[in-house]
DNA sequence: TTATATACAAACGTGAATGTTTGTAAAGGA
DNA sequence: TCCTTTACAAACATTCACGTTTGTATATAA
């Protein structure tokens, strides 16, 4: 077979990647064949097997692609878009969370298959722990936000930073799950905005709309 | 092979049941063998092809085991527990369903498969819609106890009984989520009470505790 | 008592996915 | 120009899970 280019090569394992990504969605992660994700590449198994060790290895590298430029654009909202109020920086990361889902697919199906289509077990196991961990530190960015809005004098009376941090993180993760779920949209999507700003106005120590 | 009387076969029935849901726990449900399953309840695959149309048959009885008495179970808290304040009664029926997890280890076993081991395509993508359409009730019930408490003036000003009800609902769904994926215990699971406490007494017009 | 249906066990056949090996045409270096 | 390596395709061998069929001992009904 003609040999690729440098530049073809690396085009090739995209290629793979986002036909993973595809029958991975489509069929779940453990009933995808190697061969349907190559027939999706327009390629033979071979090419899986040279760029990839095997099935889960391609998976993580599908992960990889997302995974980091994410976590990213989400904590530079929280700081940033107005330092004299942190709840409003908690209110732009959650809005950009879901801009996320709503407007890049490859990001969309990443937690679809994440949150739907894989099972958490063997090889997959140790996922979990890493989407704990992210989980662990964005909830620590939230509870110095909730902090710094204590100091500001805007939090309610009687709401424990670390606790109310960790709620919004539980909040969040029940919200992406319910989202993704939520196919036809009739139930969550055209609602979700409105929860987040609910959600953060009920941290304010007075209800300002 | 010895026949077995009418509550001998009943229990093979249970046994296999009980097995399932063993080993889908441990392997996920796609990669559990019937093998498996059968070599773990002590009988061959035809005990299960007797009992069972197929994989797919045995895991939704695996579910019916469980879903109809703890749906029963939740929803009985919501209403009843205290007439005077409903928020009381939300609170209590969410504590029952963490209670649920910690004690009941058929229950917590089976979320965990239907949460963490399971992929939800082809036969198993009605169980989605399943779960979405017991999340709705459940939402209800929860609305109805909101737009009590807002006329008994216990609800904070400017809370929409629906939104909240939503909000709820999206935090159960994230605390069940996290508490079955922290499994050591050590993020979630020690502090899940008192974050519904906390989740509940942000609701109250003034915070009384 | 005999016949039949029950509740499985055991064996069979089949397809299909995996990992590996072999083949091969072209790219890139010397 | 020639050789080596690359980037796959294609073929192979093996395992393995599934569904089906057949066998069989025994409860139960007649």
């Amino acid at each position: 077979m003609a040999r690729k280019t440098k530049s073809d090569t690396e085009q090739t394992r995209q290629q793979l990647i986002a036909a993973a990504r595809k029958v991975f969605a489509l069929r779940g992660v453990s009933r995808t064949t190697l061969a349907q994700i190559a027939n999706e590449a327009g390629v033979t198994r071979g090419a899986i097997y040279w760029h990839f060790k095997n099935k889960p290895d391609l998976f993580f590298a599908m992960l990889e692609q997302v995974s980091l430029p994410m976590i990213h654009r989400i904590n530079e909202n929280l700081p940033a878009v107005d330092l004299r109020d942190p709840l409003r920086g908690i209110q732009a990361s959650m809005h950009e969370i879901l801009r996320l889902m709503k407007e890049d697919e490859i990001a969309r199906t990443t937690f679809e298959i994440v949150v739907l289509k894989c099972e958490y077990v063997d090889e997959f196991a140790s996922l979990e722990s890493r989407v704990i961990k992210t989980g662990c530190d964005f909830m620590q960015t939230l509870k110095r936000a909730y902090e710094e809005a204590r100091e500001q004098n805007l939090l309610r009376d009687g709401i424990d930073p670390a606790q109310c941090a960790m709620e919004s993180f539980v909040f969040i993760k029940g919200l992406i799950h319910l989202w993704l779920s939520d196919v036809d949209g009739t139930i969550v999507r055209g609602k979700a905005h409105s929860l987040i700003d609910a959600h953060i106005a009920m941290r304010y120590k007075q209800v300002l709309y």
